[in-house]
DNA sequence: GCCTGTAAGTGAGCGCAGTCACATGCAGGA
DNA sequence: TCCTGCATGTGACTGCGCTCACTTACAGGC
């Protein structure tokens, strides 16, 4: 698959033990001495999931910080009456089910693979008493904890849209990443797993779609979506642009 | 007002010098050594704010962590179109503007106040070298942090459901404070407040509440909601009841 | 190769909440 | 006291997206 031309190729067997280099590649625990690393990496374990496969249970205690190396994750749970919501993705390189790790409660939603995906998990037992032993590291995570605040503020403002054409723009910039020059959404999640996000049902995700295909602005490419016009996404995002009341494209 | 009765008396006058003792009550500063909270009450400052009042400005660059004593606050930001969206309330007791003093960068939504407020404000200079140096501190920092992530995927999930009066008393629900037997709202927010943390309409609010009023479940009380059954409203919440479908009372 | 299941595409119809346009109520200041 | 501004209450209308019920496309397993 094309995205592992992206990531280390530590990771072509699984089931191998996680090197202390690739633990030392992530932003978290860079700063930690290489005997402690080697230590973490001896007891953290590597595991593959398939797509729509459950990573993290709800109300669960997970023993692990987790870490996402490939493909993408989404944060999900259930209203009382049934219905799925999105509360997340989780992109590559990012880490994951802190929350319960830090204030020792249960994971507070659902963690899927919305693709094929792979995930360190690091023992907490392992990993929290040395969060706060380094001033440096608790730094570094509070930051990360503020990023995620500030993520979380974004997809609640983009809730606020009221046309559904803006909310599936807006939440398709959130997941745009560049590569030479071409600006590509890798492991696109499904109409369904994007509509849950957006408050929106599977169809209208469909429609809308199919009328930014017709104008060319996204095409399918396998496993991931690639966008021929950015800045279309954008502004229909930002409200410039109403593509169903266009007149120069009827 | 009724509400002061539950704070301290230290603040009948406004501009006085914020005591040590003051700040030793904050858990996140409690375990901080005498000296360390004198120096700061020395040089924090407290303001109160009228309602509608703004206490943060969007994208400023806050210069203090801001503790609220008293009153209710609100983060909101605007869709592009306009549109004002709710994303969270502050009650007594909570603290505010962290994400920006943490990462250093700027606020990310306004914070207005929702009713007659008190804030202390503390120089960000003074607490963040002190955050991460003492473990103990960064531990509680985080915890919070973790809280108001779980705060924040709640008020998602609750934004899932599709019936406007059960976002209304799930809402609620996250609201409620008991005292002496009854349930009330402290400070409750105008129905206009209230529809924008739920994505509805100010007037689908108003007649949800001439709804829970008619069943005799609310009551207003000057500046505070009255709740006389708040089994109720958590029934509505988790769509055990429909009131609009009850054949007990048409 | 076929078969099976999941994802995507599409039309018709309907209900609900947003919008608009008011009236009313209420508190605080001059 | 009146006046002003904001909050609340209420009806009528309308449009948009959800629901339902399909078909079609596609990938992966056997």
């Amino acid at each position: 698959m094309m995205q592992n031309t992206n990531t280390l190729n530590l990771f072509n067997f699984y089931h191998m033990p996680t090197p202390a280099a690739v633990l030392r590649g992530l932003p978290l625990l860079s700063s930690l001495p290489q005997v402690t690393l080697e230590h973490m990496a001896l007891h953290s374990t590597e595991q593959a999931f398939a797509k729509r496969e459950i990573v993290l249970q709800k109300n669960s205690t997970p023993q692990a910080l987790c870490f996402l190396f490939d493909g993408r994750l989404q944060g999900v749970d259930f209203t009382s009456d049934g219905r799925e919501v999105g509360i997340y993705f989780v992109q590559p390189g990012e880490y994951f089910g802190e929350v319960a790790v830090i204030d020792a409660g249960v994971q507070p939603e659902f963690v899927t693979a919305v693709s094929r995906s792979r995930v360190v998990f690091v023992p907490k037992d392992l990993v929290k008493p040395i969060l706060f032993a380094f001033p440096k590291l608790a730094e570094v995570l509070c930051s990360n904890l503020a990023v995620r605040l500030r993520q979380m503020s974004a997809q609640r403002r983009m809730l606020g849209l009221t046309n559904p054409l803006q909310r599936v723009c807006a939440q398709l910039e959130l997941l745009l990443s560049a590569k030479d020059g071409q600006t590509y959404v890798r492991n696109a999640p499904t109409h369904q797993e994007l509509a849950i996000m957006i408050n929106a049902s599977r169809e209208t995700v469909t429609r809308v779609f199919q009328l930014l295909q017709g104008r060319g602005v996204l095409e399918r490419d396998g496993n991931d979506l690639r966008v021929d016009d950015a800045k279309f996404i954008q502004d229909v995002a930002s409200g410039l642009k109403d593509p169903t009341k266009d007149a120069s494209k009827p």
